[in-house]
DNA sequence: GTCTCATTCAAACGTTTGTTTATGAACCTC
DNA sequence: GAGGTTCATAAACAAACGTTTGAATGAGAC
């Protein structure tokens, strides 16, 4: 027998998979495809996902599962310091983001292609994944602005959401358009670039008057 | 002979392909789909535009060559009032895609999409359509904000795009997100929204440190 | 009237798709 | 070691796909 402990072929065909519908899309992908790569049969996908659509989900799953316990980790221990700051909360919803894209991305730039996807299923099940972070992460922007509607701290998420999905999807098409100027490197940097920006823009005058 | 004109089967092709693109996809559209909504025959696709990739082409650039003049028109007028404001900018920038959205919704849920697309060639094609937009707002960017390296623009830009796309593309998971609070509504109030949230981005303080 | 050109049309092409089936090997339980 | 469960495998299924073909249609030009 291996040292290296042998996957077993769910894990392999996840790999496999979770590898081909980042480079290639869901549509573009086919099971024969990703059964190639993982080295297993046709039939093991029906076998262990049910179907095409039970293997994305899986896919998307079990990386989501993770980086969304990890950000209420974090958003945990802010609140526990008191009166969250606006910083630390923004860096507790992204900065994990950014950790999984490190060790792993390929599901980051998956993910950030399911927020437009045009299949309302999979991006139904998408959003059920967010249903604590939205509660908790919206009580505590509550209480770090507190004079900001409801509404307004939706909006602000929302586009603090598209600048986040963009970084870590679209970063290629930022290095094309930059001259080879920007390149994304190592993340860190990125991070700290998006941090900085949503904080502000956050920080924008409510109603288009100053802030009180 | 009806009043109205009869629309030629080009257009007829495009306005259907754009539709359905934008609800399903590419992919998941296939030819017969389109050319049933258009009530046209299934060979005429090729007759006209050649092949599908073809047809998505023309759908993309019928509507993103007067979108991106639009915005060097504004550009224009905003550098022609001397030293060029930081949101006026933006708001060249970000305005037409809302006159877009308003005329044709599908348009640009359809180009928010393109950005994260896995076929490269696509991807190429929509990025050589702004060309002339990078070279004009940077060099209007770098005269506003004449303290920020121009890598900082670019990464401050994409992070405006991204927040854009997101905004014409998913305002509907927005809807959801917020238990129904937040509705796009008739754009304006988003469009306002979201370039104050630029603005205010933009201006975030250069390597972390305060503005100097 | 006839020739010419652009366009439309129905039918078929060969692939590829997700899914299902039947068989067999490997393994654990008692 | 018999019986039963779990998983792997090859083969087949019907349906849908983009694309091509060759004939039919229509309107102007001469």
């Amino acid at each position: 027998m291996n040292l290296a402990r042998a996957r077993s072929t769910p894990d392999l065909l996840l790999d496999a998979a979770e590898r081909l519908f980042a480079e290639r899309g869901f549509d573009a992908t086919s099971l024969r495809d990703v059964t190639r790569r993982a080295k297993a049969n046709l039939a093991s996908v029906h076998y262990h996902f049910g179907s095409k659509k039970g293997l994305i989900h899986a896919v998307i799953q079990r990386r989501l599962d993770p980086l969304n316990r990890e950000r209420l980790r974090r958003l945990d221990l802010v609140a526990r310091r008191g009166r969250p700051e606006l910083q630390a909360i923004l860096d507790a919803f992204l900065a994990p983001t950014m950790s999984v894209w490190q060790e792993n991305p390929h599901f980051m730039r998956l993910a950030g292609r399911i927020l437009s996807e045009p299949d309302r299923d999979l991006l139904d099940f998408f959003l059920a994944q967010f249903d604590e972070i939205v509660v908790r992460f919206r009580a505590a922007l509550v209480r770090a602005v507190p004079d900001a509607p409801v509404e307004e701290l939706f909006w602000r998420m929302h586009f603090v959401i598209g600048a986040m999905c963009h970084t870590w999807t679209a970063s290629d098409g930022l290095e094309k358009i930059s001259g080879g100027r920007c390149r994304i490197g190592d993340g860190e940097k990125a991070l700290r670039r998006l941090v900085d920006f949503c904080t502000s823009g956050f920080r924008a005058p409510l109603n288009g008057k100053e802030g009180r």
